[in-house]
DNA sequence: ACAAATTTGCAAGAAATATTGCAAACTCAA
DNA sequence: TTGAGTTTGCAATATTTCTTGCAAATTTGT
């Protein structure tokens, strides 16, 4: 039985200022699951006693416990690898891709709580002054830094895709200047050789900029410019390049932007010319 | 200043104890922004009052404080649900990040009127029960292609990604056969090698699957199955690949879901060890 | 290898939060 | 209107959670 159903059974025993609590409840479940007997009670305008004791007359051993339940309820916390699956299965409409979607609808929305305009202003000026980009991502990020060389080729930079080998790795960043810059991702965990890499800009003078999941933030040695948001998914298991990717075509849209003349069009152009000869 | 960032400010000075609780929080943000410091505290296997410790050295005024930002960052609730959406549908925010993801999100929104269910549980199926999958993209599809061949491979499935050159393409094609799977994709303009890549697979019988976007239904000869959806951004100029990205993550998902047993767990596990190692 | 500095756990106690006896306020029936 | 029954808030107490001084353990520099 659900928490929602096991109160509407006691919806005719429950005294005026219950019901207030049980509407607030309704209302805002996200809110109650979070706070504390006390907020509940004050935002309902009852005192906290009466909160407490809704908890129990509603067949639970304590406050504690009925917040407990309103959690599972309410807040989405993954539990296992199958949460996805589970969350299909429940959803009225559940399809894999609408479920998806709905996801990374989300998680784009919160986007700009992590990343500020300064910061993708900021690294698309460094990779634009740059007189090479030497961009560094491995596993699943790979896929980025294939991408961003991609798109920092059509602007006409020098740009190179590091060996995710450490040996090639270190032969290439034996040319590493004070004039270039390294992009680089990771998620999950620090990739191998990171630490080198970045030590070795830091000694030469080249600008490094880094674009992560959560887990960039503990990053050391630290990056010049570190960009960091939540990906989508499932903490566990699949983890998707929505969020991160945004944040790449937003640098190379404010790269673009940059350089000055070369508007959103020209690149456009550019980019269709190379893509009919490539 | 966001969480990730005051972390990231401390990284360098973190005490090994401390590192263990913000890897922790990293791990599992949601389970840390919902428990007390004792319980964060066990789970790191330090003691209760390193946590509190960790929380002052990161600029919050208590513990409490340190949960609040937790629980503002990693838990949906209802009111920034709500929040995003209407931030994302209706005001356009004046950055490049802001616009982009509202752009995204209008063209997620959209996807399902171009997929169908059944087409991503087709397209997953006669990837995972082809005895070999060929993957095939070009210019920015070349980042789709390389995702797909890391993602198939970490389900064991013999996966190659084909080459862009057309000699080589041909000399791959050779070993095509009936038991076999190809995975193509293209924007804008069908690839060079697309006709005689599919000709080829007819002939020998391999299973064709190709993922684009509008400018798919033109394509021929026509693949066994064509996924085809619009993709976001500026008809002429800056267009992105979440969309099919989106797409591409379905069939994964649904082919993680029809591999039945081991599913996302074994993905998952797979995939930290590949990672870790590679 | 030693001393200084740092980190960590312990445990006392401070602070926040929840519970409960009690009495005032309220409701309802006669 | 009165009185029995119910509900509610108050305030004291209990419980949980957090903080901090101190000393043991560990690390760092010489």
């Amino acid at each position: 039985m659900s928490l929602l159903e096991k109160i509407s059974d006691q919806a005719t025993t429950l005294t005026p200022s219950e019901r207030r609590l049980v509407e607030n409840v309704i209302d805002s479940p996200t809110t109650a699951a979070l706070g504390t007997a006390g907020e509940l009670a004050k935002a309902a305008g009852v005192h906290e006693a009466t909160a407490s004791r809704l908890a129990k007359k509603l067949g639970f051993e304590s406050y504690a416990a009925f917040r407990d339940a309103l959690r599972d309820e309410f807040i989405a916390t993954r539990e296992t690898a199958t949460r996805f699956e589970k969350t299909i299965a429940e959803s009225t409409s559940g399809t894999i891709l609408g479920e998806l979607a709905r996801e990374e609808t989300q998680a784009l929305g919160r986007i700009e709580e992590f990343i500020t305009p300064e910061q993708i202003a900021e690294a698309a000026q460094i990779l634009m002054r740059a007189q090479r980009i030497f961009v560094y991502g491995y596993g699943n990020a790979e896929v980025l830094a294939l991408m961003m060389v991609k798109r920092f080729r059509r602007f006409g930079k020098d740009t190179h895709q590091l060996d995710t080998d450490p040996r090639g790795l270190a032969e290439q960043m034996l040319g590493l200047g004070s004039d270039d810059a390294v992009l680089s991702f990771a998620f999950r965990r620090p990739p191998r050789g990171y630490a080198a890499l970045m030590e070795t800009a830091k000694e030469v003078g080249a600008k490094t900029v880094m674009i992560s999941g959560k887990s960039g933030a503990l990053l050391t040695p630290r990056p010049d410019r570190l960009l960091a948001a939540p990906r989508s998914g499932d903490q566990d298991a699949f983890q998707t390049l929505t969020v991160p990717m945004t944040i790449c075509n937003a640098i190379v849209i404010a790269a673009g932007l940059t350089a000055k003349e070369e508007s959103l069009k020209k690149l456009d152009r550019l980019g269709q010319l190379i893509e009919r000869f490539e």
